[in-house]
DNA sequence: TACCGTTGCCAACAAGCGTTGACCAACAAC
DNA sequence: GTTGTTGGTCAACGCTTGTTGGCAACGGTA
């Protein structure tokens, strides 16, 4: 196997370059959203010419595709206490929110966008699905489990990252981790509610 | 005081115009976004010219500010018992975000549109916030649980709505209700929950 | 009838967008 | 030293956007 073919692609010299492109990118997109995220801008803050993102990017679909490879990095969730899953997922989402710009950007393009909205639904369905799947009691149900983690944990993002209302965004990390721990913990462990459709209370 | 000042004001020929510039307006609000809703489509909509619409509204801004005059009409939860108010809640922000278009617009703008990220604060700090420091057990609590309330609220109108998880919008009224009536009760009248610090599990 | 505010359409403007292709400078290979 | 590849700039294109001003028809009022 020829060394350029393999995992590690050939160095090049204008890698910093494109690094450059995708922070700001990242930035652009998670501060503006796709539409105001003007390929301009990018290059403006990255200090080249427009026509380089062009060039090592396509256009500017394959810009956002570039910047937002979300990886969630989830733990294995088999290797934690049962009782504790939760908690565990919780401090795990906050952790990667602050880590970067991308979930953001993802979150926010997510919304205006019809790719990133196709994105999204990627990222939740081939992510976290099968972790919830690992630790919820009926494999079957793991879908509209990881829908309602996802639901919590979008929600928290959103009012705390990008709407900033100002006592979710000021709420201690651990506060917002000792409620949210529950929440997620009833939603990936918890018995299925009774939901029948005669209730009316 | 004449019949024109008051809050009645005078009905004009254009009325029908303005109503249904409006509810195009919210359609392609809801739809798009703050960026790719045009002036130009939401006149095409509403069979109009677009010059009509700066002439009525003033310019976009004001398009979106009088399209979007959302209200939760949240139920008085005073009047419902105590261990029942988070299925209640959620029950009614269910209705609400299926009643029309003003919320899911109102969401999809306060996402990409810093005046409707200031208008969505507005909203849930005006409209939520009384209603949640009326049940909970320390008004000084509040704003951290209207915070947490939204965030599950809004979190599932984006997974349901906007994202359009499948899981989440096929998920049956009901056992939405079912499941999110839990988490609001907790986050409206429970405990508040042990957040120490040194806690590092 | 003549008048005047309202309603509506049309054509155009300046600005900003994504995108393209021509062109130059630096480097590597032979 | 010549040649081909790569990194980068510049100016322009076609298009869409929000916005504006002029102008024709309508509808009450005197």
């Amino acid at each position: 196997m020829h060394r350029d073919q393999a995992a590690d692609p050939a160095p090049r010299r204008s890698d910093a370059t494109r690094a450059a492109i995708l922070t700001a990118a990242r930035e652009r997109f998670a501060a503006d959203g796709y539409d105001r995220a003007t390929i301009r801008a990018i290059a403006r803050d990255a200090d080249i010419d427009p026509s380089m993102v062009m060039r090592y990017y396509g256009n500017k679909e394959g810009l956002f595709a570039a910047a937002t490879e979300a990886d969630l990095r989830l733990p294995d969730l088999a290797a934690v206490p049962r009782d504790e899953v939760g908690r565990r997922l919780a401090r795990h989402f906050l952790d990667r929110w602050e880590q970067d710009d991308v979930m953001t950007a993802t979150l926010r393009v997510g919304v205006t966008n019809s790719a990133g909205t196709a994105r999204m639904q990627g990222i939740f369905r081939d992510q976290l699905g099968p972790v919830v799947a690992a630790v919820c009691p009926d494999p079957a149900e793991a879908p509209a489990r990881a829908a309602l983690v996802a639901s919590q944990v979008l929600g928290m993002a959103l009012a705390r990252y990008v709407l900033r209302f100002p006592p979710a965004a000021g709420m201690p990390r651990e506060e917002v981790i000792a409620w949210l721990g529950p929440t997620l913990q009833r939603y990936l462990t918890g018995d299925r509610p009774y939901s029948a459709s005669s209730d009316t209370s």
